[in-house]
RNA sequence: GGAAGCGUGGCAGAGCGGUUGAAUGCACUGGUCUUGAAAACCAGCAAGGGUGAAAGUCCUUCGAGAGUUCGAAUCUCUCCGCUUCCGCCA
């Protein structure tokens, strides 16, 4: 959520960005319902002052064993008319609340404007693509004799639900595990999360109120996460910490579920778009100062696993029209597939600022001694089926056989090759 | 799932319906003392919001919401969470 008062001190820069970002909302209407709030305030606080002393006076008159009639008789209506004004504010509060929760974050000044995915900058490309001497074959066929398998899956559940059996299956896991522990390496304290987070998480982390359609709710105030993002990030929600345990660095490898409201159509073959995935996803709680850094290093992280993998990637910066809700500055980094002969997301790392802080009421003591909002961090690294996916595509063998990547083999129990049965 | 108990500041823990935003202890910060440290002593130390250039000042907040009352941390109700016991069960 944004800060109400930047947005008063910046009528200007917040109308650009939200005209790049694609919204038609301006500073005009806000500043309004901001004016009116204000003014319910400033008239209920004078009231509520007028209550609180008479109410000590009249307090300390009966200590004393005094008559309070006259008191009491000034004190006749004030009481209600306060309630009154308490309601007011507090519509007026929701009405601001409703029209801020709404506005995406503020891109970064070194965000390139533009309206959609045609207008990302590559930033980075590594690797050069593999020669086939041989027609590779997509990854849903070939890897379907592998045991990468859509119908048992549909036929369980549907559409965009797999099932996975023998070494394929083992693979994803042994590719989550090299995850883990590269991460292990850079400092991130690996976490076992719930699945199932409660409505003020998805606030938090800014999926709700906008984008319930998005996730799966399993009745009352329950969702099924979209993201290990959400747990992660909102185990700071309405805390205070010390600045010198920052920056808190976790990560956590969870199924992810996703509605995919909207995508229809879209990449329905392969193992690229299903209601349920694994991902590795990197969280991190960052000083102010230090989240631009720090989401380098996110990046990083994710590159390195493709490098360590040897898959080709590029990297790219998204546009102000593509960014998603809550950064303020993204990278994607996507992996070469073959037989589409081109570059596909395999992870995004993205800088949230104090956005989702400021709806989770995450915050830290400033060397002044002054509560200010973290910001926060959140990377997969990566997204584990569409690593599978790279896998399947960059490593296949012509006799239907899949090479596996060195750096997996001692997660295989030694095993190189994964052979068709 | 059933029953009982409990939810107060970073933590622990007081708090007859009325000068209680809240005693006390610990932790933390600054100071005195010390060659230095520890100890001791002194002082400070909640968050959010309004107003203000600032100093300041005012309002709100004792799990959340509603109610009783001139006045609620304190009384009533609902909800949420935690603990214990019982039941069930990886």
């Amino acid at each position: 959520m944004l800060d109400i008062k930047w947005i008063r001190e910046n009528t200007e820069k917040f109308d650009t960005a939200m005209k790049n970002r694609g919204s038609s909302v301006t500073s005009s209407n806000l500043l309004e319902l901001d004016k009116t709030r204000r003014n319910i305030i400033n008239k209920m606080q004078e009231l509520q002052a007028k209550r609180k002393t008479i109410s000590k006076e009249i307090g300390m008159l009966k200590a004393k064993g005094g008559d309070a009639a006259a008191l009491l008789e000034e004190m006749q209506g004030i009481s209600p008319a306060v309630k009154n004004l308490e309601e007011q504010d507090r519509q007026a509060n929701i009405e601001l609340e409703n029209a801020l929760i709404a506005l995406p974050n503020i891109p970064e000044d070194c965000v390139p404007a533009g309206k959609d995915e045609d207008d990302n900058v590559e930033i980075k490309k590594w690797g050069t693509p593999r020669e086939f001497d041989f027609e590779p074959s997509p990854h849903y066929e070939f890897g379907e004799k592998l045991g990468l398998d859509f119908a048992t899956g549909a036929k369980l559940t549907g559409a965009r639900y797999a099932w996975l059996q023998g070494d394929i299956a083992r693979l994803e896991r042994a590719i989550a595990t090299f995850m883990l522990d590269h991460l292990r390496d850079k400092g991130f304290t690996e976490v076992s999360v719930p699945l199932i987070v409660n409505d003020a998480s998805m606030i938090g982390t800014c999926q709700l109120p906008k984008f319930a359609e998005d996730s799966f709710n399993v009745g009352d105030d329950r969702w099924l996460i979209p993201t290990a993002e959400v747990p992660l990030t909102n185990s700071m929600r309405d805390t205070i910490v010390a600045p010198e345990n920052l920056p808190i660095k976790m990560c956590a490898w969870t199924p992810c579920f996703r509605s995919e409201a909207g995508s229809a159509g879209k990449d329905t073959r392969g193992y690229i778009r299903m209601h349920q995935f694994f991902k590795v996803e990197q969280v991190v709680i960052a000083h102010p100062e230090k989240s631009d850094e720090l989401l380098n290093e996110l990046t990083k992280n994710a590159e390195e696993i493709l490098e360590k993998l040897n898959i080709p990637y590029r990297t790219i910066i998204l546009c102000t029209g593509d960014m998603g809700f809550s950064a303020k500055k993204t990278y994607d980094i996507e992996a070469w597939v073959p037989t589409q002969n081109t570059y596909r997301e395999i992870s995004s790392c993205s800088n949230c600022g104090d956005f989702q802080a400021r709806s989770m009421k995450a915050r830290f003591k400033n060397k002044e001694g002054k509560t200010e909002f973290v910001h926060t961090l959140n990377g997969s690294c990566l997204a584990t089926g569409r690593t599978l996916v790279a896998i399947l595509e960059n490593y296949q063998n012509e006799d239907g056989s899949l090479t596996i990547p060195d750096v997996l083999q001692p997660y295989m129990g030694g095993q190189k090759v994964i052979s068709v049965k």
